[in-house]
DNA sequence: CGGTATCCTATATGATACTG
DNA sequence: CAGTATCATATAGGATACCG
């Protein structure tokens, strides 16, 4: 988020903190989670890139949607949790993925495949 | 949207479906006219190539989000309007406005700049 | 375990010009 | 007015290897 863009709509601004292709998700799987370690949330996310994930997790931290432990222990730990106004966009994800469930039920576009141990997400 | 991609999360489908940098925007838009023609359209966004915008209309029409109305007259008008699904996304669209509105005045990120005349959507 | 470094690629996005 | 065609590019994203 350049601090100088213009915006045209609040939306916008909402999508320039937290669009893309993973932030949401990220976003979605810590609040859900409460407490998630980074490789648990690699799994859950399995087709994210390392470098990416990481990437996000301090875009996200830069923008005070998430907050970042890091226990000085062997081996590291290192937890993400959601604060503030992360923990404000729960509710709005989860009004998301019911629209995507309630998506999928009416257009049953092409028998849409979940991996079954991530369904009850 | 690929109909053979394997899902780990419902909010995974819903972005697949509206995901990206201008989709939520465009419906946002749509949404708060009612029914809008292209060009207006494009004014409300303003930020958006043409090409750009013409094909992301394509694919909210293909997965039945949106309806396109072509009318028969000189000059062409061409209106767009939420259909089904579509229209359930209004309310999760508008709460994550909101959300930026008080992400905005809480972090006060910058000076967030808005153009005057379209900060009233 | 939780990353980073390096290098690489695809896809989304964009500028510009043009048209029925 | 509502686009499409053509061409160009940037940036997000990815593969792989390695490290404290």
């Amino acid at each position: 988020m350049a601090d100088n863009k213009l915006y045209y709509c609040n939306v916008e601004l909402s999508l320039d903190i937290i669009g893309g292709k993973w932030k949401p998700l990220i976003i979605h799987h810590i609040g859900g989670a409460g407490v998630i370690r980074y490789g648990e949330l690699k799994r859950k996310v399995p087709n994210i890139n390392e470098r990416v994930l990481s990437r996000q997790l301090r875009e996200l931290e830069e923008s005070k949607i998430i907050q970042r432990t890091v226990y000085d222990e062997v081996p590291p730990r290192v937890e993400y949790s959601l604060i503030e106004m992360g923990k404000t966009l729960v509710p709005i994800l989860n009004e998301l993925g019911l629209w995507g469930i309630e998506y999928n039920q009416k257009y049953n576009h092409g028998e849409i495949h979940f991996e079954d141990e991530y369904n009850n997400l």
